[in-house]
DNA sequence: GGACGTTAGCGAAACGGTTTGCTGTCAATG
DNA sequence: CATTGACAGCAAACCGTTTCGCTAACGTCC
């Protein structure tokens, strides 16, 4: 591997003349510039990143740490954020937390002795499990999912709206009793999308019954089971509000399983799916996530706080979820003319 | 940021000293060890990574450039990819080439300057376009597809066989006129399952139409118009070989809008698939890879390569693809009793 | 008791860049 | 002609580690 000497000396000057030359940092004569430039070809020398990020204090690194890589969700925003960090002129690290507090705190810790220039998060645990100095000195965003007391930036969907969104449009349908198979209570996101829920309902003098409303871990086997509990008893509810992608997935395999069918028997609306790549039948009708947009606002605030350095007051950005309707719901049938 | 003069001061010994804690390298007495590690806890003190790889010449990363990360193929493996990294003790840099050679060849770069200590690559591009020097120097596997002449480790599957057992299965069936829907010719992946193909069929001294074997881009939109185009015309194959999952998808959205039926009117197969996550009706007939073995297998010769130095000869790792039989295939009617 | 081996710990030289003065040159100016 | 200013280019300091070679101090053995 050639080092900067070796051109320096190729080309009968300074290392700091290579260095200007590298970097434009520094006018440097057409005649020596045109000697080293050749000097750098001939050799096929390429700059340390690690002598550079000595210097500078700087990784060119950014690291993006979600929470189930399995989830295709995650997985898309995975490819949107490598795309946004070439195009800013960093690379990706990346990190797969599995939803499990210990990993991401492992993660963390990672994260800061590789020296990366910032963060993106997909937090998994509740806000109290975090310690300030675990965000100290580097840019960091949150993104879809929040820390309750933290001053990063957060790029978010609004949860409530999406609960909202896809319960009144079952209610519209004509539904009464409608259950829902939520995430963890202490993510923000499973707690907004049961409020939008409750909030939709409520706006209709209703409340879902008790044990309609079934919390898990955000997979397809977790929902799997609930719902097939759920669904077994003879007072179920005539239409659920699945509160991610893969849930929703397991809760059609659970009420195929039990001999029900979708949309015919029940309806099945969701929040955030990406599920089956549109291959999925019948296709759910659910509230989708700019993923794309929202991943690229993220690294835009990422950048700007690592390169600008200013504190800049906190940004939370909120998008607005979309309702996309499927062929997962029917209209109540009248039980008794 | 305490470094680690800091620590040396604080504790009154020399910085090797505190180094040689640190890193467990030279025997240290008690006494001073004890002082070292006191001032290491108070000052809150973490080794620069920067500086320990400028020293070290190490980066403890690890690249993964895959060819299309919105194939949900290459998502599977990043997720493996992740769990094995970090379980060596790495950490993973993410790229996507986008089945782009010019892109891919900036990736390389950028792998490079990165200093990272070795690379999985799925590479996208013939193989006369590749430099000697751009492998040279980093510990390189490559995983799924094969460069002819290149020296590196690779871990693939036997495409042959792939392509062989798929068409085996539906010449079984009884289909005589099988067309198939396949990747670019440079790549070893769509020509080693053409050919599989071809050699299931010359078994029983039959060939494929010419008009019936079409090559594009490893895509669903590509997939999607060369099948619509193909199957188009009376002289229609009965059944279609798809080399890969994406495609498959594309070709069966083809073919319900040209008001066919899958699998009554059209047997399809295929290969490498992760559609749908299971929610893909009807589920495909197709070989399978064991992916997250095969990028298990990738990373431990990586890690190997890094760590060994040594110049062990070439390995060459072929996994056997399993045929997973779905609905999407049935016995050809006989169209004249 | 001197020669010699061990060994804990230290000082300083790397590693490969960037950056900060500083120097020497040359043209313009008074 | 002496002074000044602009400017191209250089030498050296610096970033924070690791590691090589060395030096004392100490015990051992003839």
């Amino acid at each position: 591997m050639a080092t900067i000497k070796d051109v320096a000396r190729k080309a009968g000057v300074s290392t700091a003349t290579v260095s200007a030359v590298m970097n434009d940092s520094a006018f440097v004569s057409p005649e020596l510039r045109a000697r080293v430039v050749t000097a750098i070809r001939e050799l096929r020398y390429e700059p340390s990143q690690a002598a550079r990020n000595l210097r500078r204090n700087r990784s060119q690194l950014i690291a993006l740490a979600v929470a189930d890589l399995s989830n295709p969700f995650y997985a898309r925003i995975v490819w949107s954020a490598e795309a946004a960090v070439a195009a800013w002129g960093y690379s990706l690290v990346l990190f797969n937390s599995d939803e499990k507090p210990d990993t991401e705190r492992r993660i963390l810790s990672r994260i800061r002795t590789l020296g990366c220039d910032g963060m993106v998060l997909v937090p998994v645990g509740a806000a109290n499990q975090y310690q300030p100095h675990e965000f100290e000195g580097i840019a960091t965003v949150l993104l879809g999912r929040s820390i309750e007391g933290n001053s990063a930036d957060t790029v978010t969907i609004d949860n409530q709206a999406a609960g909202r969104q896809a319960v009144d449009y079952l209610l519209d349908l004509g539904h009464r009793r409608i259950g829902s198979v939520t995430g963890p209570m202490q993510l923000s996101t499973s707690k907004g999308r049961l409020d939008g829920m409750i909030d939709a309902m409520a706006a209709r003098g209703l409340a879902p019954q008790p044990g309609h409303v079934r919390s898990g871990e955000f997979r397809e086997e977790a929902a799997y089971s609930v719902a097939r509990d759920m669904m077994g008893s003879p007072d179920r509810p005539t239409a659920i509000y699945v509160a991610n992608g893969v849930m929703a997935i397991g809760v059609m395999r659970a009420i195929a399983d039990l001999g029900l069918r979708c949309p015919q028997d029940v309806s099945i609306a969701s929040t955030d799916t990406v599920a089956g790549a549109g291959g999925l039948k019948p296709r759910l009708t659910r509230t989708e996530h700019p993923i794309a947009d929202m991943t690229n606002e993220a690294l835009r605030l990422l950048v700007d706080r690592i390169e600008e350095r200013g504190s800049e007051p906190v940004r939370n950005i909120v998008f607005q979820p979309a309702l996309i309707v499927g062929e997962s719901c029917m209209p109540l049938r009248v039980e008794a003319g």
